[in-house]
DNA sequence: AACGCAGCCAACCGCGAGGTG
DNA sequence: ACACCTCGCGGTTGGCTGCGT
């Protein structure tokens, strides 16, 4: 990361950031809120990090949710002396915590260049383009999506990509699922994704620039963060995982927010978006002309190398049903149908028919069927 | 209202690589 | 060469959520 840009930023607001954070009407509570129902676990002496406490000071360390105490006291040692050295970063900062949970709350967190809330469509093909090349690289395929962090990549693909495998009963890695996603998903999403960039480009005010509330709840990060909140396919998406704040009384979309400091040049003023105006507060992807064209140039390589066909079949199929017309079909047979149009772009989709595979529990908005084309070919 | 369930994500865990004395 | 330490990675878990019954 750029950590002089962060230091600058850092300095500039971490008076403001302690006070407003200390002060008696903020949260007690970070983002991660179950500390404040329940105050995190202290340890003493786990297995795993008998020599990290040994090596502590403190005879106890803190598992657990982070406080907004915690938070703050990391971010101002970090400030002040940089990354590094997490163990005696984490001992002189006064934390009762390990080294490790110390760099993992500042790198998938913290850090000011941590771009949060909904993977866009140009992120999904990126992501599936370089799993498809490097597989559970996650931290070498973050590496390719600024601001996104190995642990939410991972996640993702977790929960939302191994979901829609799970249900086409294919293994995530198979040959079958990798097929079917090359030849269905990564299409649609390519061209959502150029709808989005052609959205981006369309006339309008360069910046989207609210007032920040006037009054500042319990839950509002401290007034001299940025405030981005998701965009509004993931508000309503998203419905887990807003843990613990909402038990503590604080606002139901705290977590969706993101301590954030801009980092120079990107805005020139500091911004806070309404967590709810779903329009502007998902922050773009700042793609450069070379990363467009690095993309472009990616999907049209991916789209090439994605039609040879692979030998696939790892015994996955559908779920066959009993007016399942393709039961018994293997993917491959079923793939090589689907793509036996007129011609072979991906569009020929389009003229064949594909069983119900019952994905009308798996409309997420990013991967639906509905915007995949695919339930009116069933 | 209460309970169970599944989805989601932050945090933790275990391990290996690399650096240092 | 060795031991120790730090760091980073990938896998896993725990806890919170909304939803359905």
């Amino acid at each position: 990361m750029d950590m002089d840009m962060a230091m600058v930023s850092f300095d500039e607001d971490l008076d403001q950031v302690l006070a407003d954070a200390m002060s008696p009407g903020s949260s007690a509570t970070s983002s991660a809120p179950a500390a404040a129902a329940a105050p995190p676990a202290v340890v003493a002496g786990s297995s795993e990090d008998d020599e990290e406490a040994a090596a502590a000071a403190s005879a106890d360390l803190r598992r657990g949710p982070w406080t907004v105490d915690e938070d703050i006291l990391l971010v101002n040692y970090i400030a002040a002396h940089g990354e590094g050295r997490w163990n005696s970063l984490a001992r002189s900062a006064g934390l009762k915590r390990t080294g490790k949970s110390c760099r993992l709350r500042w790198l998938n967190y913290l850090r000011p260049d941590v771009r949060r809330g909904n993977i866009t469509a140009e992120e999904q093909l990126l992501i599936l383009d370089l799993h498809s090349r490097w597989g559970n690289r996650w931290s070498k395929i973050a590496q390719h999506l600024p601001g996104r962090t190995d642990n939410e990549i991972k996640n993702y693909w977790r929960t939302r990509v191994q979901k829609h495998a799970r249900h086409l009963r294919c293994d995530v890695n198979s040959a079958s699922f990798r097929h079917i996603v090359r030849h269905v998903w990564m299409p649609r999403l390519r061209e959502r994704a150029q709808a989005d960039r052609d959205d981006q480009l369309a006339p309008q005010s360069p910046v989207a620039v609210v007032q920040a509330p006037a009054t500042t709840t319990a839950s509002a990060p401290p007034a001299c963060y940025n405030y981005y909140g998701y965009g509004s396919q993931h508000l309503v998406q998203h419905q887990g995982a807003h843990h613990g704040l909402q038990a503590a009384g604080e606002a139901h979309h705290h977590h969706h927010h993101q301590y954030y400091n801009e980092p120079a040049g990107q805005t020139a003023a500091a911004t806070a978006l309404s967590p709810d105006d779903a329009s502007s507060a998902l922050r773009p992807l700042s793609l450069t002309t070379d990363d467009a064209s690095h993309y472009a140039a990616t999907y049209a390589y991916t789209s090439t190398a994605m039609a040879t066909p692979t030998n696939d079949d790892q015994g996955c199929g559908p779920t066959t049903t009993d007016d399942d017309v393709f039961a018994g079909m293997t993917w491959s047979e079923l793939l090589a149908t689907a793509t036996s149009g007129p011609d072979d772009d991906s569009t020929s989709m389009s003229m064949i028919s594909l069983p119900n595979f019952g994905f009308g529990d798996l409309d997420d908005g990013l991967w639906s069927l509905d915007d995949l084309c695919l339930q009116q070919l069933c």
